[in-house]
DNA sequence: GTAATCCCTACTAAATTGATAGGAATAATA
DNA sequence: TATTATTCCTATCAATTTAGTAGGGATTAC
């Protein structure tokens, strides 16, 4: 299941990259646009500042922004951000990879070879789709 | 994530399929082999066996075995029934569709479109994919 | 009748999720 | 300088899910 961190994520990030101006967008602009709780939300933009997906200004008239042009911006980083791994399983993560310790050798594990397809077929979706292509910018 | 109970249901099927024989494969070898507490893998493959997977024979000698070859066993219902819902939000779900509480129109939501991408892309795994292809027989 | 096995229910500890609360730090502006 | 609006940070919490344990009933082979 996707969390709501993460759809929360990806509808700001949408709503942020279809706000295109010069001021920076508030949390609450957001929040209530979107009908998603301010102080959950604040918590998962600044997830998404600390990657290094979002800017933001602070105090009065303060907000977040793109560092990036929405076609720049990959699904893969978006999602590993807030989601974490893509990998269903541990062992055929590429970023965070874990041996099974139940698991003698990895190459004969059914599991494994089912889950490496899975991967590579989702990775190709988030490689390929980036924030224009969801925000329609 | 994927869960044990789908990490151990799958290695189990593929236990089974590979122990072809007249006799029902008993959990408690199962268990043994693949490293799996055997209380907790008892009531996996009554999972299996209820959704009409696995049949079984009870008592001394008894166990379970695959209901249909292999080849016929699509990772599609294996998935359903270990796993549920393969969709990553109920909004793309084929088969366990719900609306999405705070989404006015779906269909110009960002996280729909690209969660229906990925929900393809895995039906496409999970339907060409059996657990004969899985265990290698 | 005994032993082995599946079947069923109930319980539990730990982790995760989806928040909420309160306030510190910072910046614009009157 | 004082006020206000905003981001930033930490702590807490209730509900749910996960992974597993415990105990015993029902059934079958021998």
């Amino acid at each position: 299941m996707l969390s709501k961190k993460t759809k929360y994520g990806l509808k700001a990030l949408t709503f942020i990259a279809r706000s295109e101006g010069d001021s920076p967008v508030q949390v609450g602009e957001i929040a209530k646009s979107e009908q998603i709780p301010q102080k959950f939300l604040e918590g998962i933009l600044l997830t998404l500042r600390k990657s290094g997906i979002l800017g933001s200004k602070k105090g009065k008239h303060g907000g977040y922004y793109l560092r990036q042009e929405p076609s720049e911006i990959k699904m893969t980083d978006v999602m590993r951000v807030l989601e974490g791994p893509i990998a269903m399983i541990p062992c055929v993560s590429l970023n965070y990879y874990e041996k099974c310790y139940d698991c003698p050798d990895e190459h004969q594990c059914s599991v494994h070879k089912l889950m490496i397809e899975v991967r590579d077929n989702t990775l190709q979706v988030f490689r390929n789709t980036t924030l224009a292509d969801l925000s329609g910018v």
